[in-house]
DNA sequence: GATGAATGAGTCTTCATTCAT
DNA sequence: CATGAATGAAGACTCATTCAT
């Protein structure tokens, strides 16, 4: 068992969950502590014995996304895939589960476009979290000829900014997504990158 | 003389910058009227005439933004140039703008990623501002058959996602960009459109 | 226990006391929340807790004192009196209480003649708040004949009215009242609607 | 000629009006200076030219409403008349001109309600303010045994509150009030003060 | 552990007043 | 004299955080 007992797992989530809700809904300084502890059906001191703060929260919840979304994707990550395979499934799994989980996707989004993520994505560029599934895509892919030669960001760029930029609409209703779609979609964007 | 006498375009010149550096700094909620206004060195009152709230402050300084990118983008573009030559002026002239001002790029993210912008993008894409630039482009390149046949939505993905996504990385100071990558770059991303 | 604990009541009681004591000093707008705050001894956000508003406390304060006021009255009413013994005992009873709480008859007529008061009069004449005594006094009093027959507001003016004049004169010191003189006034008052 | 030029004179009177018309409709503190002025059509500036503060038009208003209430009264008075005719047209003079200028009964009575008349009333009372009317009618009707033997503030109460509370309500709408009525009404108040 | 009343620093906004033109 | 842009002190209200119960 954590240091949390199983009610106060639940109580966590319930925390986690109605910060989203609200976060996404009314922004990081529309969303005060005392109306996410209403939502979450829980005192105002509670958040505080599994937030330190609110930026913590805001900091957490992000991480907790993030890992949310890491752990789908990994689960049936086609290890023994050609290149292409692996990249588009990457794509597809990442876009099922944000089309699903919205909310996750705008949360992470605003929290990424906001001074809260200030040294964060350093960290994953500067390779301190050195992302084991990029390596197996986009370096064995470039070492082996399939995919463009270009620096790390640039190609992070062509190989994920088509996703983030049209989930973004997607979520706000401006384009619907069918099967067809996202096949010529995902095919589009391994055109951007293939060799 | 206009509404505003000269010395008054000044006063609002020096507070759209000095919102522009603290909002993109601290976040929209974490820069006060009173350092706005410190900074602009005028009196807190003084912002109150030429924007009636902080959140118009925020909102027409968005659209001041929009509005400066735009008119340089379209300053020279190549109206009688090839459908690759428009697309790739069009994405290097806004990359250019933005590279040199990074503070218009952080500021207008943070705007559309953030609860403020609600209803705001829905318009572009719906139509109502109907892009001439675009159509010229993306909806005579795709008759004539060099482009792509895809929903608005997806193209619009394809086209612009990664260059929103190489920015962000820049100005974080995460990738370097020298006139050769931003020509690989540009090729990528016309591989992505092109039939 | 109430939606307020012990504690609670106390402070609300501060508050109030505090608020009643700067508006007649100060006036509505002469006196901040934050002094009234200083005075109760409970921090600004506390106010709010009680209060929704400030114009809620000045409104709140008022049906406060009303009925403070209507409650003593109530108390000893000669049920079994003549007409004459209850007019005159509902006049006496009123000016013991407000010369006894001066501050209560400065706020009721600062509220009644300020915009706050907007509809509230209304109420009370057009018989919402039709009020017990008024009918056992004068409508039982007309219908006996004992009382002028005039329409109700005429009659209202001529039996308050004096009082209302007096004890503003009387507050300010520019009237002593002692036994003797309240008594040739009621009776003076009496003359005015009899018969 | 006064110290203000014709075309002056004009200034000051449309601001009395603008200040009376809001004042009335808002209250002191719902009523900025700058919103006079543009009512009045003059500059915030020029307000300051015809009187040195906010607080000086507040109290400034007062005393020119006041004057021409007593100059419409004094203008027909009946010097010849008996005492009770003498009483009975200062009623009837007054409940006329303030019926036709109800804004000029709210806001005296607004102004006297509120702590901003503080000093005010003291005068009329102790004496340097002594009317001549109220000799006229109150010292030597009671000398000659035909009013009450009462002390001034009583005998004042006894004479002028009634109309001032039957004002009110006549003004808020809550009384019809006809010629009938209004010699009833005064009838009853001699009623009230006659021996 | 949980609660939620209390705190008070910090925010946006208003508005009386001034003064350069 | 008139103007109205500029000023900044002051005020209503919010909300992250604490702590006694």
């Amino acid at each position: 068992m954590n240091i949390h007992s199983q009610r106060g797992m639940d109580k966590r989530e319930e925390i986690i969950q109605a910060a989203l809700d609200l976060f996404v809904e009314k922004g990081f300084h529309g969303a005060p502590m005392s109306d996410i502890a209403e939502r979450a059906k829980v005192a105002v001191g509670t958040m505080y014995r599994y937030f330190p703060s609110k930026d913590a929260l805001i900091d957490e919840l992000f991480y907790e996304l993030q890992g949310r979304l890491k752990a789908f994707v990994e689960e049936r990550y086609p290890r023994q895939g050609t290149t292409r395979e692996k990249y588009e499934y990457l794509l597809r799994a990442s876009m099922r589960y944000l089309m699903d989980y919205p909310q996750h996707f705008l949360y992470m989004e605003q929290y990424f476009n906001s001074p809260y993520s200030a040294s964060l994505h350093r960290d994953r560029i500067l390779g301190k979290d050195r992302d084991a599934l990029w390596e197996d895509i986009f370096e064995k892919g470039t070492e082996a000829g399939e995919i463009k030669s270009l620096p790390r960001g640039v190609l992070f760029s062509l190989a994920f900014g088509p996703m983030i930029a049209l989930l973004r609409d997607y979520i706000r209703g401006f384009v619907k997504l069918g099967e067809k779609e996202i096949s010529q979609f995902t095919a589009a964007c391994w055109d951007a990158i293939k060799k």
